[in-house]
DNA sequence: GCAAAAGTGTTCTAGTTACACCCATGC
DNA sequence: GCATGGGTGTAACTAGAACACTTTTGC
């Protein structure tokens, strides 16, 4: 095991790694998908190495699908760290030790004493579609609402808070909700995933009269039933319309 | 001077480097700042590497020091570059072999066959105070209009590309033009600015209302004398006031 | 005096915001 | 039948767009 991580770190680059916040929307809820270090109840983000012949983005693709199960999904790169005391959150020597007990004392030096540039890249994911499967180094996988997020290893605490900054610029430039619902949902809840995202409330004869204008939503002839209270309409994205929206770009001033 | 070179590369990140895309406005027109490689007519964006123990921004503004002489200037990172082909621009032989020549061979295998990832950042600066410096590998620094800029080596072209695209971006969203402008400037020089980032004209009137309406201008009892036709009045912006609309934003909505 | 650029306000339009009543469903 | 949430349109307001004439200066 040992054996096989050292031969993974010697095929991958070792100043510049990746991390990615991979956002989640349930139950009217928006969520981070986090990782538990093995032995320790230290949590991380999602992140990996980049192959030498690997592009950045095809590694956060790559580590992506290990981590979810997910393919074709909506993922951006918003802002590289590259502060030198990165680690410094991780001095808790308790935590140290026990990694050091666990994987041996190599792996600690590479992972932990090397000063390593971080690209981030936030993910927005269809929550129920996610299969999450822990990696080396952790062997827990939790979504996590975004206000109870825990103190977390390395700076990954400051790297949420500017993905969540990058999705909130993001959303009221391009369309968003393709890839963060089910393909047939409710006008409330779009609503609702605008309104946790931006921590907002809206008007729902404005918000529907605004999204409808940006003419990228088929309104179906299906309710949504079994719910309590009136049935609501469903609603689909036309994905080419979408994908023109995000190309083409929109203006939400909500 | 090989061996200075040696020494500078072992103390320096081998997969991680930073370009800058330093942005200067002069007569009307948006340049950007290139160097000229030694023995050669190809031309690059400055850059550098970046040591052990500095953090990324730090470097950058240890370049952009070392580039124009300016020290606090506007400074934005943008997009981190990392596809594997990103020297294959510099594929021509030619300009391989003169560099080999000057360089040397081992800094010609470093500098060229290792895949490296660069950080992109774009500087604004105040293109009078510019005292622009060469680097190791360059002996030539010049201003080039956008519209003018050759085909560059490495993958410089997009980068210039895509920081064009997020100087846009951020000027709808924040007050640009001090570290663009000479302290004192006529409203028709800044709208004269705006319109060369965005390639867009705009009504007088309604562009002095917007700019004014965002409280950060100061009206001087001035004019600009000397020049044809009617003196316009002279501006400044307001240090604090600035400041302020940067960090809660603005909505450059023409 | 003439050409070229700058100073200045008002009207119209379009987009944003505010707002209330009825209806369907589950319990 | 009642509580809860969903569906729907209009009026007021505000911000953005369009627009022209006068003034100053250098040549």
């Amino acid at each position: 095991m040992d054996q096989d991580l050292k031969a993974y770190f010697a095929k991958t680059l070792a100043e510049v790694s990746i991390d990615c916040v991979i956002f989640g929307f349930h139950a009217g809820e928006l969520k981070v998908l986090l990782l538990r270090w093995k032995e320790t109840d230290g949590w991380s983000l999602p992140g990996g190495r980049i192959f030498k012949e690997e592009s950045l983005n095809a590694a956060a693709v790559r580590i992506l699908q290990e981590r979810t199960g997910l393919t074709e999904i909506f993922l951006h790169q918003y802002y590289t760290f590259g502060d030198t005391n990165r680690n410094t959150h991780f001095t808790e020597m308790e935590l140290l030790e026990r990694l050091e007990g666990f994987f041996g004392k190599g792996i600690f030096d590479e992972l932990l004493h090397n000063r390593v540039v971080s690209v981030g890249y936030f993910a927005l994911v269809e929550f129920a579609l996610v299969q999450a499967t822990p990696d080396w180094f952790t062997d827990e996988c939790r979504w996590w609402n975004i206000a109870d997020v825990p103190n977390l290893l390395f700076d990954h605490n400051d790297m949420i808070t500017s993905a969540l900054q990058a999705l909130r610029q993001q959303i009221r430039n391009q369309p968003i909700g393709y890839d963060l619902l089910p393909e047939k949902f409710t006008m409330p809840e779009l609503q609702k995933l605008y309104e946790t995202i931006l921590d907002k409330q809206f008007d729902r004869r404005n918000f529907q009269k605004l999204l409808m204008s940006y003419d990228i939503l088929e309104k179906l002839d299906e309710k949504r039933v079994g719910v309590a209270n009136k049935s609501p309409f469903l609603y689909r994205f036309d994905k080419q319309k979408y994908e023109k929206a995000i190309h083409s770009g929109i203006s939400f001033s909500m």
